[in-house]
DNA sequence: AGCGGATGCTTGAAATACTTAGCATGGGTC
DNA sequence: GACCCATGCTAAGTATTTCAAGCATCCGCT
């Protein structure tokens, strides 16, 4: 059936594919982590298949996104819910997980907040 | 792939069943509603089969059963011990927050993300 | 008994998810 | 230049999902 479901396929590959690349992942990097191969994630992420719930749940797994994010892009669920799913329930916010990282020093922290601060006064800059 | 599917295929296909007859539908019933065929439906709930998302969605939505729920049942919003791979269990918080920032484009979140590595690549500077 | 309809199930064939092997480009390094 | 090696993609095949048509009961009715 061609009918705009192809539509909802390609968001959802559009978000895969920027979570994977957020994660600096190669395409061949994810298909290990997923047991899936790196043709179908290709295939995935251009909107060209709509990937099964098995395929989905690794994915989401290996990305570090949570499932239920991941289905609202394929359109399982109907409005998204949690709005905050990923953050302020599974995690704190950017400020709280900058501030709480073990690995920074203060310093680092600061700069990396500093930065972070100036993007969202700035708002988002597309391209 | 092996098998430990079947079960989880089960539980889902038992679980539908219920909820189908709690509702009175006949199997063509539900199918009219769902625009999936009641042999497969059958097969379904027989958990011969691991539905797509695309009609685990429209099951749900028949039977008015919230797709979270389906979800849960067919497996994929578990919630397993995270354990991490081999590095660490501080990073990937700090990194998820970003990549799950609304305020953020993709291109604002790379930047960040590419300070943070190259900050805990480096080590905490002291002072 | 004999019909009519409703139920759930089987059976191949069509569609589509998924894989293995290989192609093409691009970025190093000698 | 030439030689890796990584990246994303295509091609062609296999496996799985999904469907249309039909089978087998069962139940109520006359």
């Amino acid at each position: 059936m061609p009918e705009p479901w192809q539509s909802q396929v390609e968001a959802l590959g559009r978000f895969i594919r920027s979570q994977r690349r957020l994660a600096n992942l190669s395409l061949r990097e994810l298909a290990e982590l997923t047991n899936v191969s790196n043709p179908y994630l290709s295939q995935i992420e251009r909107g060209l298949h709509e990937p099964s719930v098995r395929v989905l749940r690794s994915i989401a797994r290996a990305l570090n996104v949570s499932a239920e994010t991941l289905l609202a892009q394929a359109g399982l669920l109907e409005d998204p819910p949690p709005e905050e799913a990923d953050m302020d329930v599974a995690g704190p916010t950017t400020e709280q997980a900058i501030r709480s990282d073990r690995f920074l020093s203060d310093a680092q922290k600061e700069a990396l907040l500093a930065v972070y601060r100036s993007y969202r006064a700035a708002g988002p800059t597309p391209g």
